[in-house]
DNA sequence: AAATAATAGGTAGTATGCTACAATGTTGCG
DNA sequence: CGCAACATTGTAGCATACTACCTATTATTT
């Protein structure tokens, strides 16, 4: 059999963008700009684009494009730093915070879809393969990939 | 904790594509271009895009691109059927059939890679709640999405 | 202080995915 | 036969992702 993992990695990938896409439909919101506002409003100090792209792996003009779109509809605000104008602070408005509650509903039920059916015990055993997989291949899932120190 | 799953099925997801994006761009070859020839060395006959579409679960503009592209390439050629002149058939050209070991390789590497340290035992289980998730999502891991039939 | 490094962000161009609508070819029914 | 319904592909426009290159600002080194 060919095609195992990858093919059921991008379909099962693409049914949750999907799912949270169109939970989200009415706010005028996608899967990937909803996960900059809920982290966002989990952030106590206004993150820099740069943190978003380590937080979530993505390329600065991927980031880059989801904030402009996120602020022309006014979700967020951008800044410039006041002692740093390399950086740009993002801001969360009211109507960004206002769509917290819905994200993280449509976050949670979205898993709950997902693991319909699972015990708890073959949650953190799903979870753990994820978690094991994704190291396999490089990359820390929780933290940003490290520049390799060249060894001296 | 939030953020589970979906965050480390995108993460996943995207390391598999660019490791096998990686792993094929002398031949000038995306993840997403490898599929579909791995799918046309595999077929007897020469599909057509709807095909296509019903088996990787993907819009049709979508493959009208991917098929696009392979052909500009010298990939493949694609033919009007002689008898539905509806149906663009899809040939695989001899730079197509050229690329099939290498594609079939890289991905039976990049899988390799996914599950280093896995038993066997793991692998199945792994392979078995990516199925049970794709399939709480409303989805076929294999077959197309079937329309539904009215309840008469 | 001046030159160089590193850091943050911007822009151009491309690929892959989508929805929505249009065009064209086939089929089936009255 | 002719029209309506269905099937297949095409096109427009958008979102999300990338690499590669450029600019601006800050930090470091000489």
């Amino acid at each position: 059999m060919k095609r195992h993992l990858g093919h059921r990695l991008r379909i099962l990938h693409w049914c949750t963008e999907q799912a949270v896409t169109t939970a989200l439909a009415e706010m005028e919101l996608t899967s990937a700009q909803s996960r900059i506002l809920g982290y966002l409003a989990l952030r106590k100090s206004a993150p820099c684009a740069k943190d978003i792209e380590e937080e979530f792996h993505l390329s600065h003009p991927t980031v880059s494009g989801l904030l402009t779109r996120l602020e022309k509809k006014g979700f967020i605000e951008l800044r410039s730093d006041e002692t740093d104008r390399r950086c740009k602070r993002i801001y969360l408005l009211a109507k960004g915070k206002d769509c917290n509650k819905s994200i993280y509903d449509t976050i949670c039920n979205t898993e709950n879809q997902l693991t319909a059916g699972f015990t708890d015990e073959e949650k953190e055993q799903f979870f753990a393969y994820l978690n094991r997989a994704i190291e396999n291949m490089g990359v820390s899932p929780c933290k940003p990939k490290q520049k390799e120190e060249p060894q001296a």
